[in-house]
DNA sequence: CGGCATCCGAGTAGATACTG
DNA sequence: CAGTATCTACTCGGATGCCG
């Protein structure tokens, strides 16, 4: 293993050794090694990821993770930006593949609760860890985003 | 907690407790819940996240996890489908960001290898994670849509 | 070989208006 | 309140061709 990463890009993360490197690619390869390239096959990370992972579905599954219920239009303040027509859209979506609850009450005016299934907050422990990598690291993005600007 | 998800969509998924929950919650609120929501305040969610999580940077990331060095070409045939500009501006993307490697050999034809960086497999480590959960989970994810048409 | 330039079509998303 | 409908704008991505 070439050491920490800070001789190469300036700072230092956390280490990740060569036996680690070995069991990582073991475990992909068992995840989609034995699909063939030329064939165009069902692969779960084309089909079902993608879904999941969008912008607005992360959002949303996180708010939803923050808030035990949320409705329709207290998610669509939380999730500043989007659409009716998008919210509505990808709700209907997570919904369909399992990740939340959709609960209408007919009063007047309607209401409509969404709350995550336990299926959904499966998900979203494994979704928060990406995420907290990601916020823990977003300045060095951000910085090698700058230097990378610098020397084009 | 309301027992396992086995009442809820007919299988059984690891159980998460309310206390798990109420620990999620609180690192939700940690990670974004100072954002005002009014405000279209800098996220690193929608803005680092995005990038590194659509579709073909995943299968990027996840090839050269698996081959420690890939060239241009290679990399093309296993994310089937990817164009060239696609391709290139994905491999740009995640260079400047600081995921990957590319390193140029200026013979004849050219030759360029691209992979990961420390920082790159520190990401990995996480996306693998999610990866895994889904392949893990996608049967069930097609299930579920599938009795969510027929609801309809 | 590893791209970039150009063109173009399709799908996606935003704005707006409307409804049970 | 919780959407749907419609229209438009725009981005994304695919195809092709070219070049160092």
């Amino acid at each position: 293993m070439e050491e920490v990463s800070k001789s190469e890009l300036g700072y230092k993360i956390e280490t990740v050794t060569d036996n680690h490197k070995v069991k990582v690619a073991e475990k992909i390869k068992k995840m989609f090694g034995h699909i063939d390239p030329r064939k165009e096959e069902y692969c779960p990370i084309r089909d079902v990821m993608a879904l999941a992972s969008d912008k607005w579905s992360v959002l949303i599954i996180l708010y939803l993770g923050y808030f035990p219920v949320l409705r329709f239009n207290k998610l669509k303040k939380y999730v500043y930006g989007i659409s009716s027509k998008i919210l509505s859209e990808r709700l209907k979506v997570l919904e369909a593949d399992g990740y939340l609850f959709r609960t209408m009450y007919p009063e007047v005016p309607i209401r409509v609760e969404y709350k995550l299934t336990d299926f959904g907050h499966s998900y979203l422990l494994k979704l928060l860890d990406l995420t907290e990598w990601v916020t823990q690291y977003s300045d060095i993005i951000i910085e090698n985003r700058k230097k990378f600007k610098l020397n084009k």
